[in-house]
DNA sequence: TGGAGCCATCGCTTGGAGCGATGGCCGGGA
DNA sequence: TCCCGGCCATCGCTCCAAGCGATGGCTCCA
């Protein structure tokens, strides 16, 4: 059982075909079908059963399959702790939310790039749950997604904050008026498997509203504008109205607390390596270490009225 | 990096010595030596610090070790799930507590031997202590332990429910004329770590007698001699006395219901493959399906009178 | 029925793993 | 102080098996 054997299996095994694992791995087709023989042979056990369009996993191999992916992944994790000598350098990809990556990562983004140009940073955007298939699957070192998550594989620690709000065209002056509506509402979502989705539909039943049909957009801003355009509702974290253009279109409704509150977690596998580069990309995030939201994601949180969306709130006089 | 490279690694890190570690290896010196100053070469970091009594792990060298480790029991693990066809054979190491091995296991071993020829089976003996830290060493499959336990690299079983008994010399007649000894007792233990010790030092404290002196015996027989002898107490499982041979030579005080409860859980690591013979072994188990203990570890429960223990109980009209 | 697309097999080449011998280095004991 | 023992590094050599290219055989499908 050799690092080698497991590659040219792994390959065989999804490419589905040895002629096709050969060319990935850069050899012949003759020398993949000795080596997956020779393996056979060693293990006393067919791997594949081959037919004539190409080969499929026999029962052994389909035990195999998982392991040797996690052998082969824990080999390149193995590499890279030997090398990593506390210097924040080569790859780190990490996931996260489309409106965390908005809201707060963008300014972290910006310093860790500058502060640590030996490292090649990769944010991916996704859902909670697909971000959460990704950290599984060992495809990404960490994800920030929406809480909770009770996984006990995994790591998750709470690193921001959110108060949510309902986006709606500027018109509507409370969600009561919203509600009014009834069936007319329309739910904007960034994503099928959004977070957000669900919880705009527990707002909406909570205040007896059915579940409404659903508008699919790929960017916070074709959301806003169309929320603006008075297509629909939103759901969105309140200081997102500070990080997109759309201020002064939109109106804002803030929800009670209890229902408004949402965590960003950063989750990540507990038996996975923490690089140096992600243990330094986390340092440098800013933490709030109270339960209390007193910075919206802004550079200056402090001075009273720079605040648009409170200006907003207040301008408007909405309040839920 | 490679499987025999790590191979290599762990072997000289391990003896401190590569003349040794070719020896093991079998291979020769200058081989070991070339390997692994290769592998360095490749890795772009020393391994190992060279001085004239040997070599000492650098600091790369260290952080590759444990997952070096992880590596090879992954790869050793591989290569059973493939051979594993669903067929319990080979190897199966577990761990059990004396008591348990005496007092539950033994039958079932017994079975389990006759219906499964092709496993080979160790049982392995030590405290709760001992067997959980090679259970996440990965040194055993599994082990039953003395609960209760929280780790969440383990999955953890209620298999067995005990009630534990003090165990005197026959001119004890309840365990408050014991607590009367006061500081003249002594505890009569299996082994340092043992969990029952701590148990019984809390049934003492809890009646006022501060902690006493402790006897260790590395048998069951060899305590329950001293037990008859007057040498001290002892604490264990009720039902051991219809297991072992000095039947009518201790006095036995059990314990009220909240004190007397232990219950033995099977753990094993949730990440580690669960071979078909453990499957089978633990499918072959006795197992008490609601909490109170009607069977006490003996063939023919149901028969009133013919449980020596409940006799005895009753003919020398024990209670505590 | 022929061809395309597979995998299996064979003979050949060659890189590198492994071997044995030797050299150099260091520390402890005479 | 010197020598010896124990250790790692290096070198030249052998040889196995990984890898290559060519070929053959099989099974679908057009």
């Amino acid at each position: 059982m050799d690092a080698a054997d497991l590659k040219f299996f792994e390959a065989v095994a999804r490419l589905g075909n040895m002629s096709r694992a050969a060319a990935e791995l850069h050899t012949v087709q003759s020398n993949v079908t000795a080596r997956i023989r020779e393996f056979e042979a060693r293990l006393g056990a067919p791997l594949f059963v081959r037919h004539a369009r190409g080969v499929e996993l026999a029962p052994a191999g389909r035990r195999l399959l998982p392991h040797a992916r996690r052998v082969l992944h824990m080999l390149a994790e193995a590499h890279r702790v030997a090398r990593d000598d506390g210097t924040p350098e080569g790859p780190l990809v990490i996931g996260a939310l489309e409106t965390t990556t908005a809201l707060r990562l963008a300014p972290a983004l910006a310093r860790f790039t500058a502060a640590y140009p030996a490292v090649d940073l990769t944010v991916r955007t996704g859902t909670t749950c697909e971000l959460l298939a990704q950290v599984l699957d060992n495809a990404l070192e960490g994800a920030f997604v929406c809480g909770p998550v009770a996984d006990p594989a995994l790591e998750v620690e709470t690193v921001f904050r959110e108060e949510l709000a309902v986006f709606s065209a500027p018109g509507l002056r409370s969600l009561d008026a919203l509600v009014a509506l009834g069936a007319g509402l329309r739910m904007i979502v960034l994503r099928k498997g959004c977070s957000y989705r669900q919880r705009l539909e527990d707002v909406l039943t909570r205040r007896g509203v059915p579940a409404p049909r659903v508008l699919e957009f790929g960017t916070l801003e074709a959301i806003l504008a169309c929320v603006a355009a008075g297509l629909g509702i939103t759901l969105l974290p309140r200081s997102l109205v500070g990080a997109v253009a759309r201020l002064g279109q939109v109106a804002l409704h803030p929800l009670p607390a209890g229902e408004g509150q949402v965590e960003t977690m950063f989750i990540r596998r507990r038996d996975a390596y923490r690089s140096s580069a992600l243990a330094s990309f986390l340092a440098m995030l800013p933490r709030q270490d109270d339960g209390s939201i007193r910075d919206w994601g802004h550079e200056k949180p402090h001075a009273p009225g720079a605040d648009p969306l409170d200006t907003r709130g207040r301008v408007r006089g909405i309040r839920s």
